[in-house]
RNA sequence: GGCCCGUUGGUCAAGCGGUUAAGACGUUAGCCUCUCACGCUGAAAACAUGGGUUCGAUUCCCGUACGGGUCACCA
């Protein structure tokens, strides 16, 4: 068990949605300092002035508002530290830089984007030449009087290794000769992220860094930061990719190409932010000493540890998201589901059918409620047969497209005569006529049902059906399928 | 291609030198139920591979294969 506060950050940068693997890298930080009563950091990393997008402040904190990761320092609530977003913060990495430069671990670079091509077009794994590592001062004074564009470049040793400890992957080393002199500080003045991060880590007091594998490699030259500023470096956890499956079987990182990958299309399509949460949370993470699955924010916030992280890539299984979905759909109150349930049948069905005794019938059935049109269609449409020797056809009832149609057939006036259309008086009725003719209930609940549904999935039984249907719909739609068959 | 990381059923995963190798999703057989679902009980299904170390390797070490990541004035 920790119990040194640990203080984290969630730092996205605005360019548009909220990729599920970025909510998982956002949870993961956040567990982890609720889990030792620390703090969580919000940052904004918008250095890149060319990929901003408007509006995307507002969808990552209105995403961490709706799955509740609460948070102490950010945008908005501000905060000892602030700003919170990096362009707001941009004459401190100057500042910083130019310190690293005084400090011989950084240096003026003049080299221009036209001749970094030609270098790439020379040499494809090269890299930068270092070619201003080594300016005299003297030219680099001038340079700089003369307004020429410049970067500034952090100066990687030549030789020796850097390594450091990665709570989840464990050592790491790195060569110092594999890395380049990265620029820490861009021709139009923003750090690159490679420096600003490091910066207002170190400024915000973080202590553990969490963020995806593909940052793995490249921490030895943050690390390298930090020695040369003469700064504690921070607890680093790397977590493993999330990865999406092709229709061909192929692995890859989760993108658009394998579906629905950020959380407001998540949630768009029916699923709801606690389900959503509740399976990114086990994606790659698990609990020690027990087997259950669902758990809410609260119960993760007690049970979240770094020796539970996994290290190989997770397979983000819309299958297994569905049956969460569902269970979470299932444990709703009522007024909570219906909240959302009956406005979406509304729109599917109008307000001729009883939506409320509709949703009542979907609630244990539903597994998104982006399955709601689809599920309800055949209510106010009726559906084309394809094949109804197949659908009257059930094994387990001994019913066939013959027996279903004698069914129908002596039902149906039963039906036309009665008075009393709720679901106890249907079901004596239709029980009663079974009884009297010696077969069993289902056989005729079967039938009955198939042909006032036409289809095999119904959200509910022949009775509960015809309830919702209405007498008169029911009535033509059984004369309709004995003309059928 | 160089470097870094990973590899338990189709998927998520437990395991941390000796186990009948858990559990969940999915698939499937059946049961229950007043009909569809829900639920319940079963079934099939895995330690990538070759060498070591060891009395004994899924577990530790090395190689191989496969997968992924990374080599930007993007983060």
């Amino acid at each position: 068990m920790e119990n040194t506060p640990i203080c984290s950050r969630f730092a996205p940068s605005p360019t548009g949605y909220m990729h599920i693997g970025n909510l998982r890298t956002a949870l993961y930080a956040y567990l982890l300092s609720r889990s030792t009563g620390g703090k969580f950091i919000v940052r904004i990393e918008d250095t890149d002035r060319e990929r901003l997008v408007e509006g995307a402040v507002d969808v990552i904190l209105g995403t961490l508002k709706v799955t509740g990761l609460d948070y102490d320092e950010g945008p908005v609530v501000g905060g000892p530290n602030g700003p919170y977003t990096q362009s707001e913060r941009k004459p401190i990495y100057r500042e910083y830089a130019e310190k690293l430069v005084s400090l011989g671990h950084a240096y003026y670079c003049f080299c221009t984007p036209e001749r970094l091509a030609e270098l790439h077009e020379e040499n494809e794994n090269g890299g930068y030449d270092r070619h201003c590592r080594n300016l005299p001062a003297d030219v680099v004074k001038a340079n700089l009087e003369a307004g020429i564009p410049y970067v500034i470049r952090q100066k990687i040793p030549l030789e020796g290794t850097t390594s450091y400890t990665d709570e989840v992957f464990g050592e790491i080393s790195m060569e110092n000769k594999e890395m380049q002199d990265q620029i820490l500080l861009k021709a139009d003045g923003y750090p690159t992220y490679n420096f600003a991060h490091v910066v207002d880590d170190y400024l915000m007091g973080v202590t553990h860094v969490v963020r995806g594998s593909e940052y793995l490699t490249s921490t030895p030259k943050y690390v390298l930061l930090y020695d040369a500023f003469g700064w504690e470096r921070p607890h680093y956890c790397h977590l493993p990719l999330l990865m999406g499956k092709d229709a061909d079987g192929k692995i890859s990182k989760l993108s658009k190409r394998h579906g629905a990958v950020s959380f407001q299309d998540l949630v768009k399509n029916g699923y709801l932010p606690e389900a959503i949460v509740n399976y990114i949370a086990l994606l790659g993470w698990c609990p020690k000493n027990t087997n259950q699955e669902i758990f809410s924010l609260e119960e993760l916030k007690g049970l979240f540890g770094i020796e539970g992280i996994n290290k190989s890539p997770a397979v983000f299984d819309y299958e297994k998201l569905r049956w969460f979905n569902s269970e979470y759909i299932k444990a709703l109150p009522d007024d909570r589901y219906n909240a959302l349930a009956v406005p979406a049948l509304k729109k599917v069905c109008g307000d001729n059918v009883d939506v409320y005794k509709l949703a009542e019938l979907l609630h244990s059935r539903l597994a998104c409620f982006g399955d709601i049109p689809e599920t309800v269609r055949f209510i106010n449409e009726r559906l084309p047969m394809e094949d109804p020797a197949s659908l009257y056809a059930n094994k387990k009832n001994k019913t066939t497209a013959e027996s279903c149609k004698a069914v129908l057939n002596d039902v149906l006036p039963m039906l036309e005569l009665t008075e009393a259309w709720d679901n106890d008086s249907l079901f004596e009725l239709l029980k009663g006529y079974a009884e009297g003719i010696g077969i069993k209930a289902g056989a005729v609940m079967w039938a009955v049902r198939i042909a006032v549904a036409r289809q095999a999935v119904t959200p509910g039984g022949a009775t509960e059906l015809m309830t919702v249907l209405g007498k008169n719909e029911t009535v033509q739609r059984i004369k309709l399928a004995i003309s059928e068959l």
